[in-house]
DNA sequence: TCGAAGTGTTCACTATATTGGACACTTTAC
DNA sequence: GTAAAGTGTCCAATATAGTGAACACTTCGA
């Protein structure tokens, strides 16, 4: 067993910042319903539950599969030792972000053109971003941080978090990347 | 919203071939209740769900997440005008499986020695796996169907269906490939 | 210092979910 | 045909969840 729905919605309202009363009354229940859950004392039934998500909000499909936050990683960035080879015979294929808790996508290899730049003003969408350089050098900033990575290092990264990536030198820089894939949109209830 | 509570209980018993009263000695309730969420006329509580749904066995995060099944592809095969490339400024990033339904992984670019193959034990694992040839010719096979992919084919298919690659010609070949990202490893209730 | 407003908890009461046993219907076998 | 065993549904009785109003406690400001 992972968590408790009590458990869980106490970690919900709390990471909300939302206390019993104040997240009753969005939802449209009293907080002694509220109190109860997450004593553990009673059960909810789905419709309260459902109520009681609606105020966060959140689905029950969310509710039930988010996982524990893990501690966010200090360094965006990867070294080569950080990067198993999961190729096989005759091939060479790097896994990026390994180690990363929760991971929902797989990246591998992309070129630049010399000069190429995805633009001033910094990305940023939902989701996660990963990548590595195989040839030549690729600027990548991240938020507040900024570094040039070389062949063999990597980063990875939280979308929602400003990005963009240039390459300075006068050759074709090779690193590969991709976006988000979906994982188990949740249903909306 | 996605589908009811109802709904979704009714899809589970009858995909596992359960009569209300067979689920319900399994899952130690009366065959009434089941009835009655399947009709929609009382909204289960957390216990008890968990309960029911512990004699099909599945999870609740399973239940509340799980999609309708899709119809099976017809062919795992890809022709170019069905995929669009995704790439940016300077960049070319060709998006492999789209218009797959609930996908979850995102595949790019790799490189095959001359004379590569994964040998003739026929791979076979869990999740999905996807591709596309840039460079030479591979020899792909799944199950039954077989097919060399040229520069600008690909494929997508299930990884518990047996597999192999190939790379006849005499060249290095370049493909991109992926294993599947865990999309959201349920909590185990 | 004291009150006002916040927090989570508790309890009798009410609403609802669950039970156990019926019912009507279909399918299978003799 | 029809008895036996299966199906899903319905209903009065019971168990449980939800409510509303209290309680004790802390925090904040006058």
């Amino acid at each position: 067993m992972s968590l408790e729905v009590s458990t869980r919605l106490k970690l919900v309202r709390e990471k909300h910042a939302l206390s019993q009363r104040e997240l009753a009354k969005r939802a449209g229940v009293t907080n002694s319903t509220i109190s109860l859950i997450e004593q553990n004392r009673v059960s909810p039934s789905i419709s309260s539950l459902k109520k009681v998500l609606d105020g966060v909000p959140m689905s029950l499909a969310e509710f039930f599969t988010f996982d524990i936050e893990e501690p966010a990683r200090p360094s965006p960035f990867f070294e080569p030792g950080q990067m198993p080879d999961i190729g096989g015979e005759g091939v060479n294929l790097f896994l990026v972000g390994h180690g990363v808790q929760n991971r929902h996508i797989t990246m591998l290899r992309e070129v630049y053109c010399a000069g190429a730049d995805t633009g001033a003003e910094m990305l940023s969408h939902a989701g996660q971003e990963v990548g590595i350089v195989v040839k030549g050098e690729i600027e990548l900033t991240v938020a507040d941080q900024s570094r040039v990575l070389k062949p063999g290092e990597g980063y990875y990264f939280d979308s929602t978090l400003p990005h963009r990536f240039r390459n300075l030198g006068g050759d074709d820089a090779e690193l590969v990347s991709a976006s988000l894939v979906s994982p188990n949109s949740p249903p909306s209830f």
